[in-house]
DNA sequence: TTGTACGCGTTATCAC
DNA sequence: GTGATAACGCGTACAA
């Protein structure tokens, strides 16, 4: 079963190999129809498939985009990761996954990975919780990489003058928390994720920052710190179920940590909406399907990831024009008080 | 910002072409110390990286690897991409990542595609659902890859003579089904998904099987077969309750319906699990999150992913040696009765 | 241990 | 329209 070449097929063919090339792949030059005909015969016949790293390396460019997540087995990048799939797969892309679990060194390795992989794009899904150090040597080795040639797209929190598709999360949060109040409630209490993490201290920094505008400042005591997870909600609860004080409603930066803290109410005996209610952020698919359904911030993440692929495509690198904005979804978990 | 190449770095540090390659990459052929750090200092001082590419061209060997998943926004197979991400990143591969959306051609198409990409391996991890044909044709693709040096692995039902990490539908299908029996249940019914597709079609039978086998056939008419989604499960739901005599239990094939199963009883204003109870399939993570949680099946997904992996990288392509099983786990939405 | 030279499979440039 | 031939960037026998 030796690999059958360009050679192979177009000895069979009885022409030469630059025909048979303009034959397989239909360059600018043309090739007589008969011609064209054997060639592809023979190449069927033979059983010949087009080598993509030889072709990559003879036209100069690659046909595959990278994309760096976070997790893909959260829902929230899983889906993503579908917009992206979706639209690579329309671009004639092919995507190369790769997974930071959360390491801002190993999200520099990625990128250097697949820079050597000579990938023609890097899409960055993942929201970065490094330091500015870290930060730091992640723009280098994407300012090296675009050096080279290669397209870089970023989502949320932008990153020297990389191109990003910004996520209005101050605005949800805002929003969401303003509907909390309209919805009668006072006394609110925050399942934040960890400090270092971009995107959960923005929401969380709106939604204080909406409160305290109409006279309700979250005490610092009532800001729980734990992990994006499940398990972080649930100990977000617990601590904040604890207080004194039981807050009204528990904000969780995360749909995920949302599902956590309705654990936790169970957890210490309550039920939620009737004793606390309970807010998430994403509206991921879970978020609707759990009990009670949460309140939460739509964001539109399979069309998140089919723009930041559109982004990552624009030849010269351009920003996005407009920001993705949420959408306040009031479910069960919030009933008016 | 030309792109800089081992032949750059040579110049730059004085030696030949081939020292450098030997340098960069560590050949079993040694290198004088000496040589070896100026080379090193000259290839970081251009911002020389390695074209993955062309190394493969010139090895004969690449280092990615396909995988091909049904959805990848499904937390079924969201949860097996990460195990194999997991296996190929410790395995120094990085992942292809394609989705078949449930087209069996499309599913063929991905197979040459990844193979004109050269990839090291295919892992397919969607169940696949076409007929004999669609059966044979990916067959076909698969076998032309391996005869040209690919390695393969599949999840589930076996395909020709190809490497397959068997699972064990049945065996928990049967054993769930007799845990239900065990609570006390009598009257089932089933939420089973299309007919064509392999997995649910495997379930499906032992259940009924099981159930046969125990003197408790369930009638054609108890069996609703619909999409394995959410949205079928809900369909399926309010066709079983619309029934003349109200099944006890709706068994459905996979989790992600049971969800769907528990949204067509509230629609049908009935209660889970007091006037029907649910049971799921895979234990995916949010099978846990609903209320009332679900009794189901699981499988070690994650584990799933990394076994398929391993199983892609064996030299030979050997078959594995013992099935995945399923756990039966039994939760609030099967009280016993 | 180091260097020379060729091959990997394909595309593109150039004459014909 | 077609065919030599030179790249593309690297690994590796082979010889020195």
């Amino acid at each position: 079963m030796a690999r059958v070449t360009l050679a192979d097929v177009a000895h069979a063919a009885g022409v030469s190999q630059a025909t048979a090339s303009r034959a397989v792949n239909g360059s600018n030059r043309t090739v007589r129809p008969d011609l064209r005909e054997r060639v592809l015969a023979a190449a069927s016949a033979l059983g010949y498939t087009p080598d993509a790293n030889a072709q990559a390396m003879a036209r100069g460019r690659t046909t595959s985009l990278g994309l760096v997540v976070h997790d893909i087995a959260d829902p929230f990048f899983s889906t993503i990761a579908a917009g992206v799939s979706q639209a690579a797969e329309e671009a004639g892309l092919i995507v190369s996954l790769t997974e930071t679990q959360g390491d801002p060194r190993r999200e520099v390795e990625i990128v250097s990975l697949l820079d050597r992989q000579r990938a023609m794009a890097i899409v960055l899904a993942g929201t970065r919780l490094g330091d500015d150090a870290d930060d730091a040597a992640l723009l280098a080795a994407l300012e090296a990489y675009r050096g080279r040639g290669g397209q870089v797209a970023l989502v949320g929190q932008r990153l020297g003058d990389l191109p990003v598709l910004a996520v209005d999360h101050r605005g949800g949060a805002a929003e969401l928390a303003g509907a909390l109040v309209d919805l009668g409630y006072r006394r609110f209490a925050i399942a934040a994720g960890r400090p270092r993490h971009r995107t959960a201290a923005a929401r969380v920094a709106a939604i204080r920052s909406e409160l305290a505008a109409r006279g309700l400042p979250v005490p610092d005591d009532r800001v729980v710190h734990t992990d994006l997870t499940r398990t972080g909600g649930r100990a977000a609860a617990a601590a904040l179920l604890a207080l004194a004080e039981r807050p009204e409603v528990i904000m969780a930066v995360t749909d995920l940590m949302a599902v956590g803290v309705l654990g936790g109410i169970r957890d210490a005996g309550l039920r939620a909406p009737e004793d606390v209610a309970v807010t998430g952020f994403d509206d991921i698919e879970i978020a609707s399907d759990v009990t009670p359904a949460l309140t939460t911030v739509r964001l539109p993440l399979r069309e998140i990831g089919q723009r930041l692929t559109a982004l990552a495509l624009i030849p010269g690198g351009a920003d996005a024009l407009e920001p993705v904005r949420g959408e306040v979804v009031v479910r069960e978990s919030t009933p008016a008080r």
